[in-house]
DNA sequence: AATTAGCACTCTATTCACGAGAGTGCTAAT
DNA sequence: ATTAGCACTCTCGTGAATAGAGTGCTAATT
């Protein structure tokens, strides 16, 4: 059933109305405020249509109205208009895509989760690359004093993983090179979970010496291809608390809770489709936690492959227009920045 | 003005109840659970001398009394009874320390962290060594592909700090390795703090060839001497908010907002003196937020040096007897385990 | 002289009734 | 088809009434 033009910018009208006020919005009050030739009369007659059908509720008979989920689905599909990013977003944006040379990969995606909750206002998670699913560039070992040494993997992806093992004191310089040669050959370009333990047994069958300083630097290979460390980066936790939804300690307590369980949350945001923006109202959250709240959700690139989730939670009646938009432009620049 | 034994045994009971009740505790229900051998009315009577020379207060007239800051220093620095740890606590504090090699530092002590807030139901903050008071033990550069390579900082306290640089195109292998070698001649054992840029400078005049490649090495470590990066591990942040005196979620939101407030935590802990077990009662710490909760601070040492920090923060009326045990065994074990 | 029983008193927290205010839904007029 | 008008409903804040907890004091007891 299709809505009458007038039904559209009135949902439109209490919506955006509710976004910003977060009381249950009268018919005087969209009368008053948005100039829509109506008297309050007829907006209350066709503020009576849209709940029938299911598009805004009240919260008892004498309130005002206020959208249900299905009323911001609407809005979102088909009422929301784009707008504008402001110049210090862009400015903010920008500016740390400069620096993202300088810094360490992790820290890069920490900045990005500040930017994206004190722009929004809202609470950003965001997923980096995940080491699992990163491509074995190489793999060097230092011998830093007798016995001692590190391993380090780099991989395409820009991560740099060591672990310190210890060296046979009978080892020689040229044995070692070898086996690190013949490892980096062995794995060279290999995702990292694809680097399965039948591999790594043939690797080992193959190396019979050393078995020891082996085992340590499969281990880390091993850990880097079973790694859940697909580490999250949360921020602006204490946004969300602002909102009037939060008056409640409880509902704080166990959102906070949840946002200590990474592995949930990774659950979460890794189902994410990986083309475009995924709008997630209320209900359609599947934890149970996010039931009234609403998540802006996107994957993005790195070197070309779907690597990290951005993900901004906020209320239910959050502007999403906004979100969207920064999202969207934040996702191209970092695409596009290969 | 010193306190009557029977004065002292009131007080006692008073702070124990209240610390788990969290309610104003009436005479009559100490003379009920406490066997005293009082009856309510002398109790009250003593109640009242104890108020009036500031160890106990009255939220109002027809209220229980509640220990006051002075009760609650008096009850630590001379009431309380020292707990034997739970062989459960003991267990997990074990495990942890035992697991310690196979993990890089950081992991370490976030470790610490969760297994402290887990145990106390309070929230942890620890800081690990900072690499600015840890002394450079070797640096490494890898090359990598063809104009690229990285640079490997490697610190006595167990920091791998890495930088990727790029390298000239020209450099020959054997001059590369002379100026690593000279680096690490020049810079062997120092504090990465007492690397000042004088010293740099002098480096950099001595090797003035590769002016690029040295510089991003240098940064490296120059960034390592300054960096304010004692990083902190918040543990169990969500237990404090299950206390009843947070049940105002404007508290929440100012306590936590501070929680992201690195540098702030930093000085504030930083401040603990380098010996013994300081508790912090109320009014006590520095910080306006925490002007209504208690802290057990300590530090705790790495190759003998002192490095790192632990607090334990909660209400006022915390179990200051099994915190301090517990913080005293963990940093008796730390500390030895060298 | 110290302790205790008894009792009046104080203060809080909870419940209930009441009125103001906001907003609706319906009817009748435009 | 729209709007003015009005009765009706529901919430929220205020104030009064009440129950309960705990004290402080006085007088009795040990």
């Amino acid at each position: 059933m299709a809505l009458s033009e007038r039904k559209k910018r009135i949902l439109q009208a209490v919506v955006r109305d509710y976004i910003h006020s977060a009381e249950p919005v009268g018919s005087r009050t969209i009368a008053r405020r948005y100039s829509l030739g109506l008297s309050p009369a007829t907006i209350r007659n066709e503020m009576a249509d849209l709940e029938e059908s299911g598009y805004l509720e009240q919260p008892h008979t004498s309130a005002g109205r206020v959208p249900s989920q299905r009323g911001y689905r609407f809005y979102v599909d088909s009422l929301m208009e784009t707008v504008a990013l402001g110049k210090d977003e862009v400015a903010a944006v920008e500016k740390i895509l400069k620096e993202r040379r300088e810094k360490e990969i992790e820290q890069f995606i920490q900045q990005i989760s500040r930017v994206l909750s004190s722009i929004t206002n809202y609470t950003s998670l965001v997923f980096g690359p995940i080491i699992r699913k990163s491509a074995f560039k190489q793999l060097k070992v230092l011998s830093l004093e007798p016995g001692h040494g590190l391993a380090i993997l780099i991989t395409d992806t820009g991560f740099v993983k060591h672990k310190s093992i210890s060296l046979p004191l009978a080892l020689e310089e040229r044995e070692l090179e070898r086996m690190v040669a013949y490892l980096n050959h062995k794995f060279y370009g290999l995702t990292m979970d694809t680097i399965t333990s039948s591999l790594l047994k043939e690797v080992k069958s193959d190396l019979i010496n050393n078995v020891g300083l082996l085992n340590e630097t499969l281990n880390l290979i091993e850990d880097a291809g079973r790694s859940e460390d697909g580490k999250l980066f949360l921020g602006g936790t204490t946004n969300i608390l602002n909102q009037p939804e939060f008056r409640d300690v409880n509902k704080v307590r166990s959102l906070l809770t949840l946002f200590e369980e990474e592995a949930l949350l990774e659950s979460l945001l890794g189902s994410a489709s990986p083309t475009g923006i995924e709008v997630r109202i209320g209900e359609e959250n599947k934890l149970e936690e996010f039931k009234d709240l609403s998540m802006v959700v996107t994957t993005y690139q790195v070197v070309g492959r779907n690597m990290g989730t951005i993900g901004i939670l906020g209320p239910i009646r959050m502007e999403y227009a906004r979100v969207i938009t920064l999202v969207e432009y934040l996702v191209l620049r970092l695409n596009s920045a290969g």
